[in-house]
RNA sequence: GGGGGUGUGGCAGAGUGGUCUAAUGCACCAGACUGUAAAUCUGGCGGGCUUGCCCUUCGGUGGUUCAAAUCCAUCCGCCCCCA
């Protein structure tokens, strides 16, 4: 039987970096590359969970830091785990915290032990330790779990950097002591996170820290917090060729079509992302032909799908004017169906990019996705 | 018939002599969003261009004044009360 997380690569491109794998979970396997939907409190914020299982997701993600302050682990725990608790019943990963040490920057304090953050709810103060971002995340019982980091913001100086860098090592270590204390690995696998800002020199000695300390799989953490497109995909080229080719990469909190089809090329295997449900909730929608947003006064009369190549709900119950109109009028139905369509474009789109790698053709898919997505008229 | 009130930008609604192209909200037109403090936030919203100015706006018309959305006259519309 294979140790949960585990990596088994199936095929490399023969143009690029990019991989064709399979992660083993207890809970069913998973295709990589791979999008995960972003649930934040355990759910997928609009979206119901067998309109989720209907979309092709395979894993999705949910916080611990949230889910700690709100219903509280021991609820979770009672419950069953997390995938009993929304009854999703697929992989789940867990994030540490450690981004909320960057979104939550008003209203925590890092300190070496780790960070005290008071609760953005109701004012209380919580202090998250790497030791109890582990226990939060046993409690919840996700899949992976991933090492409590400090996500550090852009820009951010040479020093600050190094500093942040070098503390998530430090993190890390204790992260990887205490997942081990017990038989925890047997039902989770623990992922570590690669940081260092837009700095080569430090991402080369994390990357290097990181894997001398072996993790099950690993993440480049610290991306998509601001920084140039060309930033990202250097840190990615400077970082994967120093990860072993027998476990998944995962690049965390990205991210839109490009960075999806970017960071496979340059080796990337995990991608989640919150773009297809806030953009969805903000009206923001992608299809085959670019974004739009359905609010635009263009599609009052549309009666045309978004996307007419989706099979999503939104695409085949409903057309664009009544979206549009839906959105106008602010009726909560609106959130739901753009929601669960920007998830199935994403979905659709690893997809598209997995059977491109099955024949060894991704530039070629690339570039005819690309052809349409940057063509459309308006 | 008598008395009182009121008319402001697409709508509601401030402003009652200069600091008014006129607060604010809504509507409208766009944009942003990347390990979710987000069904949120930002910008625009009379016209013109040389982007700093010019022109045109507060029911209509006429007046007072150096100056009027604001004062006066008159006309038109609407609302309320009493008969």
């Amino acid at each position: 039987m294979s140790e949960c997380g585990s990596y088994t690569l199936l095929k490399k491109s023969s143009q690029c970096r990019a991989r064709l794998g399979r992660l083993y979970t207890a809970r069913g396997n998973i295709d990589t590359p791979v999008f995960m939907p972003v649930g934040t409190q355990g759910t997928v914020k609009g979206v119901a969970t067998e309109y989720l299982k209907e979309s092709g997701a395979q894993i999705i993600l949910a916080n611990s830091y949230h889910l700690y302050l709100r219903p509280g682990t021991e609820i979770i725990k009672r419950a069953g785990g997390i995938q009993e608790f929304n009854s999703w019943r697929k992989p789940m990963l867990t994030d540490s915290g450690g981004f909320q040490i960057f979104s939550l920057n008003e209203i925590r304090k890092i300190k070496e032990d780790g960070a005290q953050f008071q609760s953005h709810i109701d004012g209380s103060r919580h202090f998250f330790t790497p030791e109890k971002s582990m226990q939060v995340q046993k409690d919840i019982g996700a899949d992976i779990i991933m090492c409590f980091d400090e996500c550090a913001p852009y820009p951010a100086s040479y020093e600050y950097a190094k500093n942040s860098m070098e503390l998530s090592l430090k993190w890390a270590a204790k992260c990887k002591d205490e997942f081990y204390k017990d038989d925890a690995r047997l039902k989770q696998a623990l992922f570590g996170i690669i940081q260092g800002s837009v700095y080569d020199d430090l991402r080369k000695i994390s990357a290097q820290k990181m894997t001398e300390m072996d993790f099950t799989g690993y993440a480049i953490g610290g991306v998509s917090v601001g920084e140039p497109r060309e930033d990202k995909e250097r840190v990615i080229e400077v970082v994967e060729p120093l990860l072993p080719e027998n476990k998944a990469r995962y690049l965390m909190g990205v991210g839109m079509p490009e960075d999806l089809w970017e960071g496979v090329q340059r080796g990337i295997d995990m991608f989640d992302c919150v773009i297809p449900t806030r953009n969805g909730r903000n009206g923001q929608v992608f299809t085959s032909l670019g974004k739009l947003n359905i609010r635009n006064a263009e599609f009052r009369q549309d009666f045309t799908p978004l996307d007419p190549q989706c099979a999503c709900p939104a695409c085949k119950g409903y057309t664009k004017a009544y979206l549009n109109h839906l959105v106008r009028a602010q009726e909560s139905l609106y959130l739901s169906l753009l929601s669960l369509h920007n998830i199935y474009f994403m979905i659709n789109l690893m997809e598209k990019i997995r059977k491109a790698l099955e024949n060894d053709s991704f530039f070629e898919a690339k570039e005819e996705f690309f052809r349409k997505y940057y063509n459309r008229k308006s």
